[in-house]
DNA sequence: AAAATAAGTGTAAAAAGTACATTTAATATC
DNA sequence: GATATTAAATGTACTTTTTACACTTATTTT
């Protein structure tokens, strides 16, 4: 096995005869699937399709497909996310690997999930026609395939934790929102109520909102002020603890 | 592909002829990393081995192998952590799966790493004797192969953003133990000091501790009451929120 | 006997978190 | 067009947690 330089993948790639590879190793397929999160102003929301292969064809599923030859894990996930629905630029973060050798009955495959939080205004119409995809209230949401209803446990627990001491609870509201509407969404994710007056003053102490000269009058009829996130102070602050769940315990 | 029942993997090795497969997809190498961290009382170490097959051959590594055919990763973590080390039992927990497409020149794999906490006074003489592998200061261990620089700095920022909140940095000490080296440890982990009253009274608030009647001379002529971890409160608190460090910024 | 060393401990002031009720702006109803 | 209805907005007193800070104690060394 001795060898006098390295040659990469794609030397490799031309001349595949002196390619040194580990022989003796199985390979596996590896895929990864896309836990995506949105709020829709009352509730939060799962993405999903119907699968379009056997096994399990037609039956609801997580977004996801198989890491390409010469793609990175991360590339790959954005892809997947892409060609399924259109999506891009979105945030999206790894949860965890998954590799049950039972997972898949076909084939046993690997699989990297993802969670991505978006939102779902910007995109609804765009899903449902282009790619079949559809939103379900994540508390009742069909049965999933494989592992994939474990996943999603999963990727609800990572979101509740890092909701907990990060803005991160943004990425699933639209441009303008209200402080009611991001009170909602809070207690939707922690499944409990919070003092308004507390509530609110703790927001604004982080200095993330800036408040506009309209209203939502949608849901009120006084209507409440719309707030557009600081994006600067966002991008600066996203890392820091800002401690937004008083007591985050019964967490994890 | 229609198919009226599943075949599990199992069955599928019995009856090759028969198992549909995912026929056009790539298949990978997937291996499993291990950072290992111990703590020797004064400062943080992590345990690597010489590479023992090219390329890099006699490089330092972190541990690691290829995931076997019907292996769970996470079996297989412990596997190759028992097989390269000895150690069973410890604190394991995933990290991140890398996959770059040049990570490993010989051949594209996809590496899930894994961090370990240990308490190193258990293992030092094995290590060292049994399986060549080597405790170094994390601030001064040797270049490392591939992207297991990357892994590290990975794990360390995971360590210090779980130790913020969970109690798990217990699992580097042995059973007994000081308050001062406990102090020590934190200090180490977060590259800080803390005031010697607050942050006992901060930990004996959290009511892990059983004081033992003896005391650590070691380390000052007075002595230190030496403790050991409540295990059934550790056990229930451990995915509480403890918050054991006042100011978590700067953290991530 | 005196000096040196690190362990162990208390208190007051500041900050953060909690509990709680009324007023306000706008629309809908009679 | 007066009245009822609705949800938004806002302040204060109390409790808990965090912070800042210095001396005494037990033991060994000289």
């Amino acid at each position: 096995m001795a060898k006098k330089r390295q040659i990469s993948n794609q030397e490799a790639k031309l001349f595949p005869i002196a390619m040194p590879k580990y022989q003796k190793q199985t390979r596996f397929l590896v895929a990864v699937d896309c836990i995506i999160f949105g709020f829709d102003g009352t509730e939060l929301k799962l993405l999903l399709v119907q699968r379009g292969l056997e096994p399990e064809k037609g039956k609801w599923s997580l977004i996801g497909s198989f890491i390409r030859e010469e793609e990175d894990i991360e590339k790959g996930a954005n892809r997947i996310l892409n060609q399924m629905t259109g999506l891009a630029g979105v945030y999206l973060e790894q949860l965890h690997a998954f590799g049950n050798p039972e997972r898949d009955p076909i084939e046993r495959t690997i699989s990297v999930a993802y969670f991505a939080l978006i939102d779902i205004h910007q995109y609804e119409r765009q899903l449902n026609d282009d790619y079949h995809a559809e939103w379900f209230p994540i508390k009742s949401a069909p049965r999933l395939i494989f592992d994939h209803e474990q996943m999603v446990e999963m990727a609800k627990k990572r979101l509740r934790y890092k909701a907990a001491f990060h803005p991160i609870l943004f990425e699933l509201l639209p441009e303008k929102f209200t402080v009611p509407q991001l009170q909602n969404l809070y207690e939707g994710i922690f499944d409990t109520v919070f003092d308004k007056r507390n509530f609110s003053r703790k927001i604004q102490s982080t200095k993330l909102l800036i408040k506009q000269k309209d209203k939502d009058k949608e849901n009120s009829k006084k209507g409440a002020y719309y707030y557009k996130l600081d994006k600067r102070r966002y991008a600066a602050n996203f890392h820091a603890f800002l401690n937004f769940i008083p007591n985050p315990d019964n967490i994890k």
